[in-house]
DNA sequence: CACGCTTCGGACGATATGTCCACTCAAGAC
DNA sequence: GTCTTGAGTGGACATATCGTCCGAAGCGTG
């Protein structure tokens, strides 16, 4: 790390170090430089990550888009499963390049938990026990394949490449890419390989953000 | 009031003011006299109803139903708007005659509004690769759980081995465990360890198969 | 205090998931 | 006909998750 990077570091430890403490226990702060990918400090580590590893939950995704300096709240979750409410907040230096990145992560299982309570308590009371998911995944599978092979009057071995991302877009948005084991059947369902499967969603996904998020 | 009923009264006003104290300000607790239909003590009386009064908030509807002595919690609401949750109790005497019913009216405003607060700040944040399959699969999670442990009364962290067994089936059932990656965030919200978790989930499906196939 | 029963916290092997890449094939361009 | 290009294939790999095991506590009992 270089003497100004370090300076830097140093003139804002007790902004993170505050803000940790603020939201102490819930949250952690870690600073960034994204010339590096580097945590350069970090305060409360809930990620049990530490200074010099590179920086693993993402924060830093997506930090290339124009015109924002500040981003989230957006979701992101631990490997224990906890999931947290993640802000950032680029520090530009003063000829406009962004030095580092400050990143907060509040533990939101703490408030959902307490949410839920008291939600309970204050609910419409009784309620049936909540039915099934939904049914099979593998029919809502057959179901979105079905309906767009229809529509575009074309069997499933030769759509176009186009159409492939908006039937695999659709059916990620159906959930059924968040089935355990859905992926080889779906890709035998497009009668492609497993991984052609990946290519494809690789692009759906970043067709889909891009439309979905224009900034 | 003949003796042998306000003794009673008197006996139970301690359980009726240690209740009120419990949940003030947000509770009031009435007792009643079904034979006349009046109200004969009452802690903290959000409705403003007083002794002597008649039973004005229709606590004793439906008490007539047969096999149960507990009701509850039902909605209810005051002549201001504000909503109620509400639990009956019914005394019986030595002969098993009902002789007085203790309701608790607990009034939810507060914690509706603690919960729309913490909801907020633990709430989805912002995300628009949004459009999920039924809701978020951790919705249905916090929902049985939460049901679970409500229906139990008991804190999720002090469930029997049989409890968890039970509860565990109704997550296989509802699917929650066939989406990825859920069990380290069941086996957390369950407040075991993982290890603990797979233990328990295969002594759930053997049972289940026991159960469903009694070959 | 020993004993039985659970859970914990890791270690580990087995699967499942994602990535990569060299290669094939088909369709146009030249 | 040959070249170029883009999509897809199969399979090798690197990770991630899953599911199992096991020794080490924690705890209520006799």
């Amino acid at each position: 790390m270089n003497s100004e990077l370090k300076a830097e570091v140093d003139r804002l430890a007790p902004v993170g170090e505050a803000i940790a403490r603020l939201l102490s226990p819930h949250a952690e702060v870690v600073l960034h430089d994204p010339a590096t990918d580097r945590v350069v400090a970090i305060w409360n580590p809930l990620s049990r990550r530490e200074v010099g590893e590179p920086s693993l939950l993402g924060e830093l995704d997506g930090l290339t888009e124009t015109g924002r300096d500040v981003y989230g709240p957006y979701p992101k979750s631990l490997p224990d499963g906890r999931r947290l409410s993640s802000v950032s907040a680029v520090l530009r230096d003063a000829d406009g390049k962004a030095g580092l990145v400050l990143c907060v992560n509040v533990d939101r299982t703490a408030f959902e938990e307490a949410g839920r309570i008291l939600a309970a308590f204050a609910a419409p009371v009784v309620q049936q026990p909540r039915v099934l998911f939904e049914r099979d995944w593998t029919e809502t599978l057959n179901e979105l394949v079905g309906d767009f092979v229809r529509d575009r009057g074309v069997p499933v071995d030769r759509l176009s490449r186009r159409d492939r991302l908006e039937l695999i877009g659709r059916l990620e948005a159906a959930g059924v890419l968040s089935q355990r084991r859905s992926v080889p059947t779906v890709a035998r369902a497009l009668k492609i390989s497993r991984s052609a499967f990946y290519q494809l969603l690789g692009d759906a996904r970043k067709e889909a953000t891009n439309h979905a998020d224009p900034a």
